[in-house]
DNA sequence: GTCATAAAATGACCGTGGTCATATTGAGGA
DNA sequence: TCCTCAATATGACCACGGTCATTTTATGAC
């Protein structure tokens, strides 16, 4: 086979330079064709590599909720289940500060991907299923004291999750940063996953 | 000046005329001439009454929360917020049995405007205030005990309600309705805004 | 080195979404 | 009834995303 390697490695030149093309004029007013003639390629090729202009953004969501997963898991150990997962995340917003347009865009890629395609989009799902394997750990470990299934816990937060990136436009204007919307949200959601932390006496 | 009301009458009629067309062919499948020629009208017509034609998506997603304001405004003096607020979310929730791939489409246009447009985006900044003047009623009137800001409960509530909507497809295989997942996912969340009507004693 | 074969590149081509200059329509004034 | 003017309709046109038959290139067997 054709040097495999040279494959991915070309997959991820289009990809960085298609995003450098993004920041500078915007998703909708860059078009294919610049992108091939920016990486010296014909405008057919592109598509061997991502069977549509959209995908590229899917690719770059996909790649976020990547770093995410190290994320967890390099945190896996410290603390309450709710600081690992408000560490975690916190990383992953940070990239929103400075480019929230596109990462809107790539949200949204992810989200049509995992409603559209249901059990096919790996990523999202993927997720899933580690938040509930590090929820499932702390629960055996007594850090974790709920009663709601773990599935039905995941959801909720990934929900929580996502809106907050959503609608975090409606916010901007006032002095919050998106860390501290997600923060609020979470605050709230937890106290009724595991009142036990809050304080509370249940 | 041109009969006004005939205005609004042809959106509509070409609204009408597409969705069909969308649930017999499905989205993509079906072109902008199409459309045009089952009203009897020129292509160029279609434009300006929806300039783009995913619109037709997000006016479907509009006139669905239309539907869910007047729902809330309904329900408005029965039982305790939570029980108001699965009422009239059920009502909806309902359309998506039966249209599941046109209604996921027209809620992610409606993330998508939301998202992207920021302040501009009507339908969804609403919802939003509806829901808080109707949660903060519920505060007053000592039906509702909660110690967050009634914006982040209305945020969180309606983050739980797009996301259950998206995933709902992972769902789906299992014999859940679409109402049953978010009456879990809202129990969660009730939890944390008002542990007293849970029953606990905080 | 040569050949056979499969992977990958390519750009002419096509269909569709969306634009725009022009045509049509209808209301109101004289 | 006719004229004016703005609102609306229209379809030729264009640009871009995406396809595909054809060409190029890398690989391994001999």
């Amino acid at each position: 086979m054709l040097r495999e390697s040279r494959k991915k490695e070309l997959k991820e030149h289009i990809f960085l330079q298609a995003l450098q093309l993004f920041y500078d004029k915007g998703y909708e007013q860059v078009t294919v064709q610049e992108i091939t003639a920016k990486c010296g390629i014909g405008k057919g090729t592109f598509f061997n590599y991502f069977a549509k202009k959209e995908d590229i953004l899917l690719y770059l969501g996909e790649s976020q909720i990547e770093l995410l997963q190290q994320s967890i898991e390099k945190h896996r150990n410290i603390g309450h289940p709710k600081e690992q997962i408000m560490h975690a995340l916190n990383d992953l917003l940070l990239h929103f500060s400075s480019h929230s347009e596109l990462m809107k865009l790539a949200t949204i890629e992810i989200m049509k991907s995992a409603s559209l395609a249901g059990k096919e989009s790996k990523s999202v799902q993927q997720l899933h299923l580690q938040l509930a394997s590090m929820l499932d750990r702390a629960k055996q470990d007594g850090k974790l004291h709920s009663r709601w299934e773990t599935d039905v816990i995941v959801t909720t937060i990934v929900g929580v999750y996502f809106h907050t990136i959503l609608s975090w436009a409606l916010l901007e204007a006032q002095h919050t940063t998106i860390s501290e919307s997600f923060r609020k949200q979470l605050d709230v959601v937890w106290e009724g996953i595991d009142p036990y932390i809050g304080g509370g006496d249940k």
